[in-house]
DNA sequence: CTCATACTTAGCCATATTCCTAAGTAATGC
DNA sequence: GCATTACTTAGGAATATGGCTAAGTATGAG
């Protein structure tokens, strides 16, 4: 398994997740350092690391290592594929009515009996 | 683990299957019972129907068994929570450049030696 | 140069996920 | 009633995920 993932699969998989939510959230606030983000979180710097590392895969979030420190910012656009895929996803709803029509329509057809 | 897992947990992680969205996509067109569902996915039926499974845990779907055939239909209100919280974040994001003019504030009161 | 800081890498463990086959149940058609 | 259809349940194998500790690297401070 694991051939290729889409950036939606690993968009999606990484908002699946509340730590890598709260992470977000404290990134709309601004850019943080690794362990500036860490502090809040009770868990092993490697363990977080691999959560940041996740979103920075599904290209949420972007980092810049300066000296010893890495930094993290939100990604311009990070949720343009989710933004997306939800528009089509509507897009294709509202048409939906269309087609409800359509099939009343192919009901009465049936009754001409 | 797996002890708590929120609405929002279930719903992301749910989208982030190219599968499930495929589901998704075909029953934005309207309802399908489980083999009309299954006929375009190359799986064994019992894992396609832990797919649907997770779809209607995540609240996206809903299903009605009616004689031997269950019919699943897009839950109303399927992406809510998902809505919710990519609204909550661009609020976030927004607030982002008043913080951004109280950090230049602080800046200057620095300087005022 | 030495030490502390800030990650980073390596590797292990437990659980979860995603697929499968085989066999079971319940409704429908003949 | 008996076969067929449409799921459903049970259980198993391979891989992925999410956590850990221990040890490594690289930069900044003194």
């Amino acid at each position: 398994m694991a051939k290729y993932e889409s950036k939606l699969d690993l968009c999606f998989s990484a908002l699946g997740d509340p730590t890598r939510r709260v992470i977000l959230q404290r990134l709309a606030r601004g850019p943080a350092s690794v362990s500036e983000l860490a502090a809040s979180h009770d868990m092993a710097l490697p363990s977080f690391m691999s959560h940041l590392k996740k979103l920075e895969e599904a290209g949420l979030v972007t980092s810049d290592k300066q000296g010893r420190t890495r930094t993290f910012a939100l990604a311009p656009d990070a949720f343009a594929p989710v933004d997306d895929w939800l528009s089509e996803q509507r897009r294709i709803w509202e048409g939906r009515l269309d087609q409800l029509d359509e099939y009343v329509a192919t009901l009465m057809k049936d009754r001409k009996t």
